[in-house]
DNA sequence: ACCATAATCAAACAGACGTTTGAATGAAGC
DNA sequence: GCTTCATTCAAACGTCTGTTTGATTATGGT
């Protein structure tokens, strides 16, 4: 089979990276670690940057549908949005991917690290790949926090990304070493994040939304 | 003076590292913008890593002090603190250090990038530096907020040195550039990052803590 | 059986990397 | 004026990098 050897070279490469980082990673050892050549990563992907991205497609296209279509589903519900079932839309499919299966965990990590590590070509392929999804969580988001300018509401998005990369990148707090691993505690973390952030973002504006109509 | 050239090493690796990242930037690039002799790195500092640690020094050091004096001040004044103050003391001088001289915004957009990317041996000497000053705030918060659970308490400093570190790290949220850039914008940004960091810390806890006295 | 296409492989490529060397240069001590 | 020491410099070191080549093997179609 020929996709088995990409397969097993992304699988090489998002653990990897998730471990090491991009430009600490060579192809050498991704592919001694997939054992397969070193030529096959250049055959079958063209290059190590077109090998970084494919790592994120595979995962990222089902991710940023579920996403997409659990926010759809709140908003064709019954009308009052909570903010903490729209984080939950948000952040839930990038936890239970990390739960799921062996891969989804250098995963996550991986997409911590990529926003802000990584060359300027990745970050914008990765601005591409999120944009759609962020904008329609933006979009709720507003509707159910009237009071917040729209410049505000970007800020908490953006803080609201910073947590969530950082955790996901497994940064950890110095000197205070979890005793609770992450492993198997992805529902309390998820309820821990969301209560954070939920309260965050429901803070009081700082100035005030002027009403357009009233 | 000898050094002087130190100096020109410390600002050009510093301006690089935070633009490029640190596997990214070869000594090369480093002496070259510091107008100073390939070998002059190994001379000085004795390799890269020690380098990228001195890089740190530099400016970690007086941060360090700063914010523990702020926070003492606090503690020494009047009894009530709020959640906003020990922010404040924690996130104010860091952003005062990005507003003055030009080498602010360069250390500080490093300082985000060095929590996530980096080396084993420079997250250790990291975790070193920031240890005395994290504990003090983990004991400051601990008693402003007594309803929380330490386990709690922990992962909500995590959170919010994951929104810091993001935002210096100068991540953009995709789609959306902001109108408004941080340059002159850093009473606003702080402003913002304590309104919504207090909410996150102040949320009700999810386990409420078991009174061990009354 | 034969061909055509796809995949793998060992080997080599040129270039960049961090580091080291040994000579050249400079300024202070006496 | 001579010595001493710290600093600078050009050049080279060996190693690792991503990529390419051309031959070799396996696969599927007819």
């Amino acid at each position: 089979m020929e996709t088995d050897t990409q397969q097993r070279l992304l699988d090489a490469a998002e653990a990897l990276f998730a471990e090491q980082g991009f430009a600490e990673t060579s192809l050498r050892a991704i592919t001694a670690r997939a054992q397969a050549n070193l030529a096959a990563i250049n055959y079958h992907f063209g290059s190590k940057d077109a090998l970084v991205r494919a790592v994120f497609s595979r995962r990222l296209r089902p991710l940023s549908e579920e996403r997409l279509s659990r926010l759809a589903a709140l908003n064709a519900g019954g009308q009052p949005v909570a903010v903490e079932a729209v984080l939950d839309a948000f952040i839930e499919p990038s936890l239970r991917l990390r739960r799921e299966g062996p891969h989804g965990e250098p995963f996550t990590r991986l997409l911590g690290r990529a926003q802000i590590e990584g060359s300027e070509s990745l970050r914008e392929f990765l601005r591409d790949c999120y944009a759609p999804v962020l904008e329609q969580f933006q979009r709720t988001l507003g509707r159910i926090l009237p009071r917040l300018r729209p410049e505000e509401l970007r800020w908490r998005l953006h803080f609201t990304l910073g947590v969530l990369s950082f955790t996901y990148a497994g940064a950890r707090l110095p000197q205070v070493p979890f005793a609770v691993r992450v492993a198997g505690d992805e529902e309390w973390l998820l309820r821990q994040l969301i209560q954070f952030l939920a309260a965050g973002l429901r803070a009081p504006p700082l100035m005030e939304r002027v009403e357009t109509a009233v």
